[in-house]
DNA sequence: CAAGTCGATGCAATATAGTTGCATCGGCAA
DNA sequence: TTGCCGATGCAACTATATTGCATCGACTTG
């Protein structure tokens, strides 16, 4: 949940204009605690308004190659999309349960890493790091010891 | 490549038996030196005997659940595979270049990361940590740099 | 205003990666 | 011999994402 982050500004200033489709989209994500999937996105949006699965991917790409959402891949085999790292946002790893596909945003601080080596000794471009913590999380362990898998 | 694995043995202690498509396909993934997607498996696989694709896609499946190889997921659509961690093989990061899609493992000592508070303060169960590097190749930089784009 | 342009969107078709159901084959045990 | 079982193959299917082409609406230019 983002009440700092203005998203209007964030499309404009991503050179995108801020339609209300792209707003949508941006609320969707940024109001959540979570990144999402397109299908996830999709289906939230479809519930209030009308809007093809096409033009969320789209959307989806224009704001990842904007750099205002990130793109994150899980265990499982849907992208998965937050928003970028930002003033508001630090870069964070991310959790995801390989029991029930849920993704969760862990705090930064949870893992500590020094990239310093890496971008000294690495001989082509790097764009982001990507961490990803898999297992089952706190609820679904609950349930399997209650043996309601 | 790796000239110390008994590929034979990995398979056994996994409670596997070594059937030579399970061989074969350990093989392919041990003597690379970046992982594997399978489709990349089973084309190579293709060149020299048959098998069916849904065959590579089960015994990785096994693999995986054996803890011989590691799933190691891209910032791409497919899943890749490498030779798990084990006495031969540290842990290591990988690099994901988003032009070519080629995967490449980093040294271990490339990144510097401390999990310690993650084990402490983390409710769920934790299998496993990913780290990805995503960016452009040193060749993809050198082909776009002589504008063979 | 008419004509042209362009980005955003929709719809249908297609591609890619992986999965499922069911049949068969070969080895081994009863 | 018979029955069982794991490994494999084949075809169909699912989920996710992408492409091609048409349309719509805002804006520009003459």
């Amino acid at each position: 949940m983002c009440h700092q982050c203005n998203y209007d500004e964030l499309l404009t200033s991503a050179n995108l204009e801020p339609t209300t489709n792209r707003l949508h989209i941006l609320e969707v994500i940024g109001n959540n605690r979570f990144p999402l999937s397109a299908g996830d996105i999709f289906k939230t949006l479809g519930r209030t308004s009308s809007i093809n699965r096409v033009t969320v991917y789209r959307i989806l790409d224009r704001l990842v190659d904007g750099g205002v959402v990130e793109r994150i891949s899980t265990g499982g085999r849907a992208f998965y999309y937050g928003l970028a790292p930002n003033d508001h946002h630090e870069p964070h790893p991310h959790f995801y349960c390989k029991r029930c596909g849920q993704m969760d945003c862990l705090n930064p601080q949870s893992l500590d890493v020094n990239t310093d080596p890496l971008w000294k000794t690495f001989p082509g471009r790097i764009d982001s790091i990507e961490i990803r913590v898999d297992g089952i999380c706190k609820n679904c362990l609950r349930m399997q010891a209650h043996g309601k898998t």
